[in-house]
DNA sequence: AAGCGATTGTACGCTAACGTACGGGTAAAG
DNA sequence: CTTTACCCGTACGTTAGCGTACAATCGCTT
């Protein structure tokens, strides 16, 4: 398997508009979750950000500048070893927020955050975050409770990375993407596929072949299609429901 | 590989002594670092309990009884999968807690806590905790930042899963398990390990079979001796060393 | 002392996935 | 239109690990 494309940086393209944010136009679940009065005085902080494919929002052991309410889109999490190899180790949409090790008071980051797939969402540097936190007791309640579901995603997907195959991950990953789009078209390469998966673009390929000769997609240049969402949620492994049953639960337990 | 024994529930013998705490035999890292305020809260609530290899502390899917502060011994975290099969996610000693999820609200455990080596904690029932974490600002900091501490070292389980050999990753856990031991021998049988490492038992024995030709550690029914640790440490991947430098890392920036 | 259960060593055929390499095709750029 | 870069399909030898089974050995119990 190749290195990871380096130069990430440089493709860094997250352009920032006006500050201030129009209410309406809020997706993002934790915002949406607060209080008035602490959503207000979020807001003013905010600054709205486009982000597109292959920008790189933290760095693995680099310091975290900004924090990113997601509201469309995808991000994914990775851990990268020494030699460049790397793994996805958890993923998020509009349900999540990137910049998670900042809320312990933390400062670098332990993995590499990637958008996977082009959105927009609303970020403030780490220092304006860590003031927020400050006034905001319902914000940070929040947050934990996201790092808590995050990490057990990750643990969840330790297990999966070990005990199941390509072709069942593949197809895990591609519905847990598509919960995150809108339509049923994921854009994404089989190489950048590779990477979150941690094989190598031809076990992608074969296993790809394999779920759009059964009809449950359709592969074309950078572009997966779903064509069967039910048989696709057969031929991924049992990681994808038990993800979604356990946040499912999460959230019905910490309404009380 | 076989499933795992069943029947854990049966085996639980954590036996609760008289409560109220000697302040002096704490180990425990967390309660350690409290101002002696809550310290001193908290130590009025807490049982002392012995935890028994193959206790139980938290079953997935159940709800969570009682929190551990853990003080001597290790106890291991594992994601279970439909077949039986499990995988260990995570791994604490005196620097930990078992049962995080309760501190963002939510009552069941998303993972098994399985006590690996014999030793003992403080613990207090899930009620208490809460109202505990009310009254106990640091108490709650100090959780939070365990919480990531612990899905940090999943995140990059979760890759060591995907990338890494059973060799390598049969050296890492040897290592991380003596971290938190006295003395060079860890308690454990081949089959134990075979669990944790999510493999078969016979890999278990091929891999320790290499280790032990090389004079890195010895195998005598149910207890690894460890010979030769800075040899071990080359053999094993560099996630050892990573999940450890991440570790101290963040002990520095939280200081500030 | 003998027996028994638990633990470890080993062997064998089999499968999934690896590393690598090459050719074909499509889209975008010149 | 032609070239070029990227993306996808495929192939082949190699390897690690799986599932399974069986034998050897140790320690405890009766």
């Amino acid at each position: 398997m190749g290195k990871i494309q380096t130069g990430f940086a440089e493709k860094f393209r997250a352009k920032s508009s006006a500050k201030g944010v129009d209410p309406r136009s809020v997706r993002n679940d934790i915002l949406l979750s607060l209080p008035a009065k602490e959503c207000a005085l979020l807001l003013s902080e905010l600054e709205f950000c486009e982000m597109n494919a292959y920008d790189l929002l933290n760095e693995m052991g680099e310091p975290i500048e900004f924090c990113y309410f997601m509201n469309s889109g995808m991000t994914s999490i990775l851990t990268i070893m020494g030699d460049g190899k790397g793994v996805e180790v958890g993923l998020t949409g509009k349900e999540g927020f990137i910049g998670l090790p900042v809320i312990v008071g933390l400062k670098s980051s332990p993995t590499r955050a990637i958008v996977q797939i082009t959105g927009n969402a609303y970020r403030l540097s780490t220092a304006q975050l860590l003031q927020a936190l400050a006034k905001c007791p319902q914000l940070a309640k929040r947050l934990n409770r996201y790092s808590q579901e995050l990490a057990m995603q990750a643990t969840q997907v330790a297990a999966c990375n070990r005990l199941h195959g390509v072709e069942e991950r593949l197809a895990r990953w591609l519905l847990m993407s598509q919960d995150r789009v809108q339509g049923d078209v994921v854009p994404l390469t089989q190489e950048f596929l590779s990477h979150m998966l941690g094989t190598r673009r031809a076990s992608v390929t074969v296993a790809a072949g394999i779920l759009q000769k059964a009809g449950l997609i359709k592969y074309a240049r950078g572009s997966v299609t779903i064509v069967d969402r039910n048989k696709l949620e057969d031929a991924a492994c049992e990681c994808y429901s038990s993800i979604n049953r356990q946040a499912q639960n999460w959230r019905n337990e910490a309404q009380a």
